[in-house]
DNA sequence: AGCTAAAGAGTGCATATACACGTTATGACC
DNA sequence: GGTCATAACGTGTATATGCACTCTTTAGCT
């Protein structure tokens, strides 16, 4: 019955040096610095390949369901849309119900999608590689159970 | 001899639903509006928070210093001091070298950062809850061992 | 001293992010 | 059919982020 089931917090984790938000931001910028380079020839950011690929695998949507998906504000994805659409890749359409725009990715913007995709793929499998790929997967599934946890209530 | 071994990388790991740069954006997208809404009563935001507290445990530092413990780039970290020594948290002073800032935490700036850390506190024990202690120490782990990935070499 | 490479830093530009606020369109209810 | 809550959206403002470029200062070398 020495040290056992700690009813509290462990140790450090309520010392500022080990802050969730700080540590996610910091490698967040550091892994975005090294797609952004990577993907640099084909014109998108990471944020926008994200952008791009999660259109064409939903498909059509109204912002406002684009934005949830992306665990984005409504008022960002806006904002985040206006470049894309200025190179006509994304379009945005009119809705029976007049108050909704659906987004869509024009048909240049998939050929730009299919233009990035070998550079996405060279970064992401340079990163998995150096993670491995059950660390990797391991941070997958926790940074998904993370955005639960802050949203699901 | 059936499956074993994965030489290669495993399954769906290099389709654009598995980005990693996506994954933790969303994830500091997430959690930064939780922190943020935990400090607004001290009118400090997630990001200045740990900048200010970077700054106690650290001490002062020239400016590149400081930018890269925060692997942070140094025109980011320039402006993200501006509305920290704006309010008079944070100072600027000369060096021997003139070409060199150093910045400090100004006594203001220690209490703004004290009056913070209870609401920070609530918003890390939350989260740290709803994590579980080793979920969360192994996402802490994981998020530097990726900043060390894509930094180090 | 003078020249030069490199270090430290700021600015212009563009994107990313979200809150507060206002606007317009729907739908529900009487 | 008018009233009103609500849903969907855009804009103003402020911060966050980083690349390209420029400027100043320092250190090193001759």
């Amino acid at each position: 019955m020495t040290k056992k089931a700690p009813l509290t917090i462990e140790r450090g984790a309520l010392e500022p040096a080990a802050c969730t938000c700080a540590s996610l931001r910091r490698a967040a910028r550091a892994v975005t610095q090294v797609y952004d380079e990577a993907l640099r020839p084909s014109g998108l950011k990471a944020t926008q390949f994200s952008l791009l690929a999660t259109l064409a695998r939903r498909g059509d949507q109204p912002l406002t369901r684009l934005a949830e998906a992306l665990v984005m504000d409504r008022t960002t994805l806006t904002r985040n849309l206006k470049p894309l659409v200025g190179k006509g890749w994304v379009g945005v359409a009119q809705d029976g119900d007049q108050r909704v725009r659906r987004i869509a990715l024009t048909h240049a913007g998939q050929e730009a999608l299919e233009r990035a995709l070998p550079l996405w793929r060279d970064a992401q499998s340079r990163l998995v590689g150096r993670l491995g790929a059950k660390r990797w997967s391991g941070l997958l599934d926790d940074l998904k159970i993370t955005v639960d946890a802050v949203r699901g209530g």
